[in-house]
DNA sequence: GGTTCATTCAACCTCACGGTTGACGATTCA
DNA sequence: TGAATCGTCAACCGTGAGGTTGAATGAACC
């Protein structure tokens, strides 16, 4: 499935592409929290695992994600260092330096205003509410 | 042309479609050096007038230009902060490793679950130049 | 072997992109 | 006034996205 393209433009082209989509973006942010097989991707979505399965393929083209045989299920990955280009174009746009970094701030204050929303490093794992968990 | 799109999820949609094109990164890359007119962006193009138009006008919707007329001539600049939402989602992604996954996990589900922590970049009419839609 | 499960393939639809060309409106200037 | 310039619009073409359905592949289970 090429998963990677050579030409670094086409590679911007096809990452930006891939996250151009709110499906897309929803299945790389669940693939945040680790590895999963196809069908619990395509889950909490309402359409057919087939539609899935082609956005999953348009982001293994990408490289954003990586899949991997494991019996007759497949795991997907995310590929975070795959994103570092797109990232590193925006970054140098300077979209990211004054305005954003408060915005960042903004959300980190909100997520220590919040009990046990973000805990800080020493914090202990256990308190964190199961967000996620679905 | 309707500038901006209100939803912040047709927003990124919007801002990542925008930058998946060689062509289209290309002028907002020329864009940072200043405000330019429409021929003198296409200049550098091998293709027609009508073409690069069209780019900018996917631009101009997505929000990252902004296009004001000035006698028979338009002039274009580049509106940095609408690149923010999606360069702090990108950005995060990007540069936390993955020992950071976890809070930066934490981070999204907090700020999905408050949808005015990342406020809407209408939010200061100073800052937007006489925005004439054609 | 047959069946079920997990996933993809193939064909089809609609719609938008990225490009062209030609006509048009608006503006400037001789 | 008339002509040149700037930019968009409209129509068209080919391609691919994003979705559907149904069949096909491949591995696991009985």
């Amino acid at each position: 499935m090429t998963p990677l393209a050579p030409d670094p433009e086409a590679q911007l082209d096809a990452v930006f592409a891939a996250l151009a989509d709110p499906t897309r973006r929803a299945i790389v942010s669940r693939l945040l929290s680790g590895d999963r097989t196809v069908s619990d991707l395509a889950a909490p979505f309402d359409m057919s695992l087939a539609a899935v399965s082609k956005h999953l393929g348009i982001l293994t083209r990408a490289g954003v994600v990586s899949q991997r045989r494991d019996g007759r299920t497949k795991w997907c990955r995310l590929e975070v260092h795959s994103l570092r280009p797109a990232a590193v174009w925006m970054e140098a746009f300077g979209s990211f330096d004054a305005a954003d970094l408060d915005t960042l701030e903004q959300l980190f204050a909100l997520a220590e205003s919040l009990p046990s929303a973000i805990p800080p490093d020493d914090a202990d794992p256990d308190e964190i509410p199961d967000q996620i968990s679905d």
